[in-house]
DNA sequence: ATGAGAACTTTGAGTAATCAAAGTATATTG
DNA sequence: CAATATACTTTGATTACTCAAAGTTCTCAT
């Protein structure tokens, strides 16, 4: 049995690689993501690699086994089945629902979660919009383009807020910037690092380039 | 904040105090009741003493503080919740959820738990018949009169069963023993340390002491 | 009251995870 | 190419548990 720390080192690189499209994960990322100093990530990764859980290469990085991916998935499953099961059914704020269900996940069994699963209707995306792994830990992919990337006039319609901080959260939706809403880009000012949006028919707003990053859009 | 281990050990000795009706409880039960060695329980317990969750009387025992208690009963409302959710809402059967929610009681946050109670509608019991302590630690008091005190020719109503042994949860179901049923004891062999039981229009069967000493009735 | 056994405590050692700080390799840049 | 900065690794120590085995105290029966 991996220990709960084994479960969030495996996640965390595998949310790394989901997120740049690589494999491969740099040291760096694994430590900052897991707030736990290079040293510390350095020493367990190395016994993670002899468990078989990753491939290490020193000094250039990461990269999950067969295995590791599995359990990785598993986890990342868990993970946003309890994030649905959060809102849809208990009725807790989206803000908060991150660090409920980064508890949640190490405790509950593999039955238990198919029966939450079966419960819920077998959502296919939590409530932030990422796709939930199916029980074989196959994923969809989710989309590459984010609201930086639009262009001025054009209308694309959220699937994704890839950011788990509560406040840009309870931002997010009294901006009415959550999954399936349809957004307007008004103009996109590259110097200015700023985009102007509509969402149904309130007020305008800018966002910054680092905050339209975080949210993902298909056309 | 306490760790899972701590929450384990006071828990366990609530669950013995209230058992015995003694507050007091000899270290022997504590490190059997938490399956450790006698050696480790004694240094966990200095421990636990130290930070003020406990009184610890040297070859005597263990009471718990104020603090301690409060924490113990709530561990046993989030045990005895939890439990109730597994087989009310997700249709866990009643013998596999013990352990289940051994595990979930340590992940779940306060204000998923009010939550949680609020969508059970605040039930009183758990499935094993026992009872859930309020939020703000207040229990019901069990019944102290057992299927091993009832007499020949006496008909009583089963109030819990407290033994969270799968083998035997799934065979008193089957016997159809379980919270609220009513049992007519047939005959009670004091030397024979054998019961004989009805249960509605099902054959008569037979019961040891062992056994009937865990489950609690009322008359 | 004494000696055997039960119940408990102490001691020494191990595991999993962490940090701070010192050390090393690689990349960048003048 | 040398100097520096960045990224990573190593080392030594700490915390929160755990066990096995040796040592201590208490109880009770003869």
């Amino acid at each position: 049995m991996p220990t709960s720390t084994v479960e969030n080192y495996l996640k965390q690189i595998l949310i790394v690689s989901l997120e740049t499209n690589c494999p491969e994960v740099p040291m760096g990322k694994v430590a900052q993501g897991l707030s736990v100093t290079s040293g510390t990530a350095t020493t367990m990764i190395k016994n993670l690699a002899e468990n078989g859980w990753l491939h290490y290469y020193p000094r250039r990085g990461v990269r999950l086994t067969r295995k590791g991916k599995a359990l990785a998935m598993n986890m990342l499953r868990r993970h946003r089945l309890l994030e649905t099961f959060l809102v849809e059914t208990l009725g807790l704020d989206w803000s908060e629902i991150h660090q409920e269900a980064e508890e949640l996940e190490h405790a509950i069994s593999e039955k238990v979660l198919e029966k939450l699963d079966e419960f819920l209707g077998r959502p296919r995306q939590d409530p932030h919009g990422h796709p939930i792994p199916t029980r074989g830990g196959v994923i969809r992919r989710s989309s590459t383009q984010s609201l930086l990337s639009c262009q001025a006039g054009s209308k694309v319609t959220i699937e994704s807020i890839t950011d788990q901080e509560s406040d840009f959260l309870k931002f997010a939706r009294k901006k009415q910037l959550f999954p399936g809403q349809v957004v307007s880009v008004l103009s996109h000012e590259k110097l200015a690092d700023a985009i102007t949006l509509q969402v149904g028919g309130a007020a305008p707003f800018s966002l910054g380039s680092r905050s339209s990053e975080k949210i993902l859009v298909q056309a």
